[in-house]
DNA sequence: TGCAGTACAGACCGGTCGGTATGTAAGATG
DNA sequence: CATCTTACATACCGACCGGTCTGTACTGCA
């Protein structure tokens, strides 16, 4: 196994306390987000996590009661912020119709992971969709906090179409909701294979297909857009 | 925690052993692939296995060197079968153009799992996708047998779209291979919002969605098909 | 300035769980 | 029938890991 990276070294030297429990707590939560999203939830090390927010055991517990604690924060705080700042505040922010909208939201995120910087991420996956998938059926308050994330994700992109569908720039016969619930399926079903198969490049192929099944939904038969 | 169902007593009586290697062997595998589709491979406990199977650590340990080449069998025995007999295999026996093949698969599922008897394993998930997104970073013999489950079910949909194709049931731009792909991957998508919804119907709309997408790869331009 | 509550540090504990070592009965073999 | 190998059963071990307990330094407040 590789030498876990401890980024951000401990502010602590031993002589001088700092007294910042705010940054100590949010210390554990980014350290334990990354735990996690590395081994998941159940594979993640307390110890680790420690070792990597530069505290101790009495830190931890003394701002969370347990394991599933800290991890239900890193859902809705790290998690559930992710979401937002990836798909649902672009794509509120957009200009122009929603189905472009959201063409141009899987765009970003599929350049994003084709970055150098980033395409080891791919193989992590995301980290929304690993808890779900893991924690849903043995846990009900981690699958209600993660079911909560997914619902204003689809939310978004449901009201998005819905707005379209008025405006008339998306087919009439088009059920906002359900598309936007399949589009968010199609979006974690393919982080998932190209995870599975440590490929970025899978991951854009798979998105640029759900660009064209958004296309047909266009109440204007499909101008093809710019790739 | 509920108490685990122990089905299918072990046989044996003692003072009356039946020395029947081979099965030994599937109850093992069969009671892991239980266990690690419900808990995943992490979260599966050995003794659990043991109990279920009706057999001891010696007989694990008689027929593998460990916990992980145990559930290496589960992967190429259990769940490579169940991807060939629901997917592949039906596809491959359907009579009439590629797409609509797929969509009878797509509707035999959705179907399958809205049934009253299968309702609860919606919230289970697919256990190829499970494993896949749990253990894909973790170990790499995992990933690549996984990986190779995958590429077997793509590739059967790819071939038969590439048929549908030549054959002229099929737009000529379709790439086959990257609509093959992003159509497995739109299923393990619909499959995990609907573990984590715990709902069938919510697979079911999915599916739905997936099956219209279909239709728009047709060359004749999408007859509306009964549904 | 003393005191109380906060914010940790760090040693320790108990259970769980994967794995091992040893024993033994059943079937094959000669 | 003696023996060897296969196919298990069972007791046991040691490591890991989540959680606890006690001690302590810093800080705000009366």
């Amino acid at each position: 196994m590789p030498a876990r990276a401890n980024r951000s070294p401990a502010p602590r030297s031993r002589g001088q306390r700092v007294r910042a429990p705010e940054a100590t707590r949010e210390r554990l939560v980014a350290a334990a987000f990354e735990e996690i999203h590395r081994h998941g939830y159940q594979g993640a090390g307390l110890d680790t996590i420690l070792a990597n927010a530069g505290v101790t055991k009495g830190a931890l517990y003394h701002h969370f009661t347990d394991k599933a604690d800290l991890a239900h924060a890193v859902i809705d705080e790290v998690i559930r912020g992710l979401t937002l700042t990836r798909w649902t505040g672009p794509l509120a922010s957009y200009v122009g119709d929603p189905i472009s909208g959201i063409q141009s939201v899987l765009k970003v995120v599929a350049d994003e992971f084709c970055e150098e910087r980033l395409v080891d991420k791919v193989e992590l996956g995301c980290p929304l969709n690993n808890l779900a998938q893991e924690m849903s059926p043995l846990d009900e308050r981690f699958r209600r906090r993660v079911a909560v994330v997914f619902e204003t994700w689809i939310e978004s992109f449901a009201q998005a179409l819905e707005r379209g569908r008025k405006e008339g720039s998306v087919r009439r016969e088009v059920d906002a909701r359900k598309v936007a619930t399949f589009v968010v399926a199609a979006v974690e079903g393919s982080f998932g294979l190209a995870k599975n198969a440590k490929s970025a490049p899978l991951l854009r192929e798979n998105l640029e297909v759900l660009t064209d099944f958004l296309d047909s939904l266009r109440a204007t038969p499909a101008t093809k857009r710019r790739r």
